[in-house]
DNA sequence: ATTACTTATGAGCACTTGTTCATATGTTGA
DNA sequence: TCAACATATGAACAAGTGCTCATAAGTAAT
């Protein structure tokens, strides 16, 4: 493939060995769609607060109540459940309504995998 | 196990059944430290951002330069360039020198494995 | 109905983050 | 050495995030 030259700009060109145009339709077949990127961001942010973490670490051992997983991570009951509102959303978890209680529980495995996978990179070498 | 009632003063008491005690323990005992739990939160985070999502699928097809890339996702090469500092300070991703270019490439599977598990959750239902 | 308890939520604030712009660093070839 | 290309980086700014505080909403028992 030729070599992609502009002459009548200033434009950078880099020309790296064939690959511009390969590349290009390459990404165009394989990239998912723009709302999938959109909502794996979405669904990693969720796993990127240590918070929310120690939230599902708690739920990996047992169904707990709001009130106690305050408790049992040293915060405020409105922190945990402003945290709670975006695991739910992400549907992680799902809560349980039990008298006054709500129970909150991991919602699938997906969870235990995704946390499993991260650790496993961060605990090399 | 006895519930637990404060007499002195207005704390707030949760007396759902036998809980507390036992939660504490257990987490203690399972959760992880929390420098781990800091870098588990630390790499999803990295994770968690739709520009570094999209190269890291476009590195699944290709070893790419930064202009490559830049010009695959239509960004400048400015805003690739420190998505990339990230992606490497993570380990995600490692870079190979050639002459004047930087070859990019995925430092190992687990970034595959990573994606996969988000795209599982999301994708059900 | 009133009180006590549990959870949810909105506003406000400090802090973080992703991009742009300008510029520096590094590499190659003339 | 100089010019051109490729990449990296620091500052600045807008947008987003997590916590706190106050308060609302929901539930149960008296």
């Amino acid at each position: 493939m030729a070599e992609k030259k502009l002459t009548n700009d200033n434009v950078e060109i880099c020309d790296c060995a064939d690959v511009h145009e390969n590349l290009v339709h390459l990404v165009e077949e394989t990239m998912p769609e723009e709302t999938e990127l959109y909502d794996l961001a979405e669904l990693f942010k969720v796993f990127g607060d240590s918070t929310r973490i120690r939230i599902l670490f708690v739920l990996f051992e047992a169904e707990v109540c709001v009130y106690d997983l305050a408790e049992a991570l040293n915060m405020t009951q409105s922190a945990i459940s402003h945290q709670l509102k975006i695991l739910k959303q992400s549907r992680l978890i799902k809560g349980r309504r039990e008298g006054k209680h709500i129970f909150y529980s991991l919602a699938d495995d997906h969870v235990r995998s995704i946390i499993a996978e991260g650790r496993e990179h961060i605990e090399e070498d």
